[in-house]
DNA sequence: AGTCGAGCCTGCTGGC
DNA sequence: TGCCAGCAGGCTCGAC
């Protein structure tokens, strides 16, 4: 489920069912999931209210009355499941991304069950995800967020951040952008759909995007606000999404719509002008889709 | 310190 | 139809 767009329009989609509500129980049905539940987990959370809900990268915060912390993170497959208040009302998935085929109840390994009636099911089949309570104060350094880099969407990601961070690196940009450390929120997903839009080789060095002097190159100043775009179209995309669940059930998200290269090994590329093809690779065990003609 | 590969899990798809 | 290999949106750890 989750790239920082899909995280958000799940945020945006718990929002209404548990922002201002209290947990009146929550049923943990594991111990663990990629980690351990911190101890006493359900019990800690029973009673307290949710004063907002925020997002760090691909983590979902859930600010707790008390000054404590839920963090949640999805993982591979996470996926939350909201039946809201009234026994009629079809259940919702925020940030639905693919085709909805259904969650495999055997996988619903957390039931959150709010004091306005809402019902919010946390299901993961590969488990990848996890839940921890951070006391407030210690959230930045907490070990999710201690060497987490600059948000994206944010202020701090400048393409002379982009370009300290990759002075002397001899990684390649693919996997520079994909590493939290450098920009938070990033998958393969859209690091693959930012670089074409940047015109990037994925297999060009990261030290690409510095001068001799520290300075950013062109290139660093092309990528990062191709990489806000893609971001916020998905996240835009998402939100319609989100408004269609308000009136049906089921249902798709649907920026898979507007991916330029991923996903389409093979088919033409369609920057104007460009008579290549969408090639796959493998770099860092994972699939880099690229137009080797265009982006260099 | 930076880089790379393996591993954590399950489910789905495509080829034989 | 059944089986098996390969693949999947993330992250951590250990080895070099």
């Amino acid at each position: 489920m989750p790239e920082l767009p899909e995280v958000e329009t799940v945020r945006r989609g718990l929002e209404p069912a548990m922002a201002g509500a209290t947990f009146t129980a929550v049923d943990q049905r594991r111990p663990d999931l990629r980690f351990a539940f911190p101890t006493s987990f359900a019990e800690r959370l029973r009673g307290r209210r949710i004063s907002a809900l925020g997002r760090r990268a691909k983590y979902l915060l859930v600010r707790l009355d008390g000054d404590e912390t839920l963090v949640m993170h999805l993982g591979m497959s996470g996926r939350f499941t909201v039946h809201p208040p009234g026994a009629e009302a079809p259940p919702i998935r925020p940030g639905e991304f693919v085709q909805d085929t259904g969650t495999n109840p055997a996988h619903d390994h957390v039931v959150f069950h709010m004091s306005n009636g809402a019902i919010v099911t946390y299901n993961d089949p590969r488990r990848f995800g996890y839940m921890d309570l951070i006391p407030e104060q210690d959230l930045e350094t907490c070990r999710h967020f201690a060497d987490l880099g600059v948000e994206p969407l944010g202020n701090a990601f400048t393409a002379a951040h982009l370009a300290r961070r990759a002075i002397g690196r001899t990684t390649d940009l693919k996997a520079f952008l994909l590493d939290q450390r450098n920009v938070a929120g990033l998958g393969n997903i859209y690091v693959c759909e930012a670089l074409y839009r940047a015109r990037l080789s994925p297999q060009r060095l990261a030290s690409c995007l510095a001068r001799a002097d520290g300075k950013p190159t062109v290139r660093a100043e092309r990528l990062v606000p191709l990489i806000r775009d893609v971001l916020n179209e998905a996240i835009a995309a998402g939100g319609s999404t989100l408004r269609d669940y308000a009136h049906a059930d089921g249902s798709l998200g649907y920026f898979q719509h507007a991916f330029k290269v991923y996903g389409r090994e093979n088919e033409a590329c369609v920057t104007p002008g460009c008579t290549g093809k969408i090639g796959r690779i493998v770099q860092s065990g994972r699939s880099t889709f690229h137009c080797g003609r265009c982006q260099r």
